[in-house]
DNA sequence: TGTACATCAGTGAACGCGCGTTCACTGATGTAC
DNA sequence: TGTACATCAGTGAACGCGCGTTCACTGATGTAC
């Protein structure tokens, strides 16, 4: 049962229509199979309504492909990290880019596990690594980091990691809630609202040795 | 290249030590390849020097084969839980389990993968979970809970959710960084010593709302 | 305006591969008499 | 003690499958004259 509808072929200039195409369909896999395998080029390429080999007229093939799919994910964790509201409050704005990170991976779990939960060389080289750490979503965490050490409201055994570290630390906080609700959803887990709030009320006050303001 | 030595042939009873040969040779081979599908019936044969279809004189099909693997090294992880030193201090006994919780990880970073990080159903029906929650370590990890919240020197905030929210917050800090020291060892990441001593004093602090007793 | 032609998006058939699994079998091992 | 026989651990060949990828091709599209 080939998904195809009838489709036009593209005319000449249009050649990055089916592309488009392409990645869509292959996003929509990935999300709906909930598996990496099943995204074969195959599969991809009967969703699009196409057979396999034109797939390699845009791609060269198919770890390219995914690459593309999984760097489309990143760009849209950084935005939404990005788009987070900056308060003055260095330790708000954290709080602020936690809450974005969990609600990001919890509606594209199949991209988050992609980006965070898979083996290094799923991806093509060294590419994935480069492009993790130079979003710009991990520097605005640096950055509000070292802010929030220039108030000088963090404990001293904490302050003295510096940047890098808080910043790592901080992340794996809020990896480690959000992957584990991908990965066991069947644990016990109370209220998401209310383990989120327990989260970082306790990184909080173990940041700064008090208790948050609210 | 075939890696068998000449085999004999077991003995009448002793069909369970060829039993016990594949489950080895199927770990070794999760292990070095780091990779669940390289772990294919061919291979696991060929590694114990036998020919595929003998795979399934000891076990039903690959799943069942693979998910013994798995459990026992959920067993492994359960037996570094419980076998930490418990201390009068709860909050000594946690930081202890949080230690040999993470160096369990990291020497296993293959068997943590299929416990922890990958997809729900590749194990074979809901055993896994049941599995994961029943295991006598996070019994332990629970316990713990309750007598710290018994202590009185919980920060009441935390101590609103319970022993059972106040452990999964515990099993997702530790997994945090567990499972992205596993999948981003390309990270800026500082000694891990320091690394895990920050982050258990952070969640100390946040728990507690006091300084480490160090 | 009309026709010959170059371009190039997409096709259809085929390749070789490794996989999980099945089947009828072989032949060493241990046992019954 | 010797022989016929049942058991059953492991074999060898084969199955059908879906995969990534290649190749020579077709035929619609746009362009040059």
């Amino acid at each position: 049962m080939s998904a195809a509808a009838a489709r036009k072929r593209a005319a000449r200039g249009e050649g990055d229509q089916l592309r488009e195409e392409i990645l869509t369909a292959a996003e929509k896999l990935l999300i709906e199979t909930a598996s990496e395998d099943a995204v074969s080029i195959r599969a991809v390429a009967d969703a699009v309504g196409v057979t396999a080999p034109s797939i390699y007229r845009h791609f060269p093939d198919k770890s390219h492909l995914l690459f593309e799919v999984c760097s489309r994910s990143f760009t849209g964790l950084d935005r939404a990290i990005t788009d987070t509201a900056v308060s003055d409050d260095p330790f708000e704005t954290l709080d602020a880019i936690a809450r974005a990170y969990v609600r990001f991976g919890l509606e594209h779990p199949e991209h988050y596990r992609i980006m965070f939960m898979s083996r290094v060389d799923a991806t093509p080289a060294d590419f994935a690594e480069q492009l993790l750490m130079s979003t710009s979503g991990f520097g605005r965490v640096y950055e509000t980091c070292e802010r929030a050490l220039a108030t000088g409201r963090v404990r001293p055994t904490v302050a003295a990691g510096g940047a890098t570290a808080m910043a790592l630390l901080l992340w794996a906080q809020v990896h480690g809630l959000t992957s584990l609700l991908i990965s066991k959803p069947a644990a016990p887990w109370p209220d998401l609202d209310d383990m989120l709030r327990l989260l970082l009320d306790v990184t909080h006050g173990g940041i700064t040795g008090t208790d948050p303001p609210e």
